[in-house]
DNA sequence: TAGATTGTTAATCGATTAACAATC
DNA sequence: TAGATTGTTAATCGATTAACAATC
């Protein structure tokens, strides 16, 4: 059963979790497939697809009960469980994501940060202690984490990655500028790249720019 | 043709592309499509189907010269040519792309920023202004850009939107934690979303735990 | 009960992979 | 020339959409 569930699926499942979490904001007890699907741009076909992957959470007339959905699926993601997350790289982006990404909300706890600059090591960023890379897999050892969040240079993240699964961290969440692969290790990785997304919309910009004439326009 | 060419396919160009700027730089002049597909975790196959969508970059018996394909995906994906980005929001992630981000690299020129917080008008980031998002519409009437950067909470990205697209910014490259859709404006969005993309590596992490146990071990 | 909406099966659509003639 | 590798067509595979019986 490995690998069994679509990519596709999965990358939907957070999106969904936010439309029910909206929902539940505004005082929404229940919802349909075709609410969902209006709210995601999607079809409520796809939507129930999706779910009963996984299982059968709705009612016949009825739909869906928010809070129990919203659950649901926090336990599919596993995001219901708390984790440890180390970041190594404590420049513009690692700072960033420590300071402002609420990542208690979602029961993650960030235990460690790590640089090889001297002047941060012994700070704190926002309650984290950074240490010195040389540290990491006394720190990580003692401590250990579930996620390694890289935030280095290129040059330095597939050696992070190597040192990473030395001290067994199973899961890389990887912000440098190179895709890292680690095929046959036994490591998930997920690797943000902004330059990627900027590109990719570059693309559909002048896109549009063709197509949107004046007479083609829709 | 509008749209004509699959989402799947734009968005493995930039891969392609740093798969080849790095062959280039281990300076290499010739690639065939199973070393791209190697170097990418993909099928020989797949790229050159991709990459024939656009045209025809290589030659039998040969493969593809490195520098000349690398230069046709930038035409495609149009970073060939300048751009002008203004970043709304000068908090943390807006701040650390601002600072981190080789923009100038691929011809994008951010030429303003955006706050509500007085204390960061008047200043400047990485030799971009920081004007008051009062003056919005003033300073990007005078200067106008192509893509407006949103790091901006959840609860202003909508309205930034608005006013975006009220002075004709055809593109928005949204960090915020609500997508935008923004369906019938003519306006191309990018979504990227950090959150989601932990929420899918827990995923394959809690996954991971429970296929790898070591009988099941590959 | 009547209306609504699910879970699920079948039909369609699109994307990936395989195969191979063309040719460098 | 012989070997390699493309561009492209055909085959396969998977994902999305449509349809509908089940049932709340």
């Amino acid at each position: 059963m490995i690998g069994s569930v679509s990519p596709n699926v999965i990358n939907r499942m957070p999106k969904y979790l936010r439309c029910l979490r909206a929902a539940q904001e505004r005082g929404e007890k229940r919802i349909s497939s075709a609410q969902i699907a209006a709210a995601l741009g999607t079809t409520a076909s796809q939507v129930r697809q999706d779910l009963t992957v996984f299982g059968s959470y709705g009612s016949q007339g009825y739909g869906y009960n928010i809070a129990l959905l919203a659950g649901e699926i926090e336990r599919i993601l596993g995001i219901d469980a708390p984790h440890e997350i180390a970041v190594v790289g404590v420049g513009g982006i690692g700072r960033a994501l420590l300071e402002h990404m609420d990542f208690k909300r979602y029961h993650y706890h960030v235990t460690a940060a790590f640089d090889v600059n001297p002047a941060l090591v012994g700070t704190t960023v926002n309650g984290v202690p950074v240490y010195h890379m040389q540290d990491f897999a006394r720190v990580i050892g003692e401590n250990p984490v579930d996620i390694c969040m890289l935030t280095v240079p290129k040059s330095a993240a597939m050696e992070v990655a190597r040192q990473a699964y030395a001290c067994h961290v199973p899961a890389l969440w990887n912000f440098s500028d190179e895709d890292l692969k680690l095929s046959g290790l036994d490591m998930v990785v997920q690797n943000v790249n902004f330059l990627d997304s900027l590109f990719t919309l570059t693309y559909y910009l002048e896109d549009s720019k063709i197509t949107m004439t004046p007479a083609a326009n829709q």
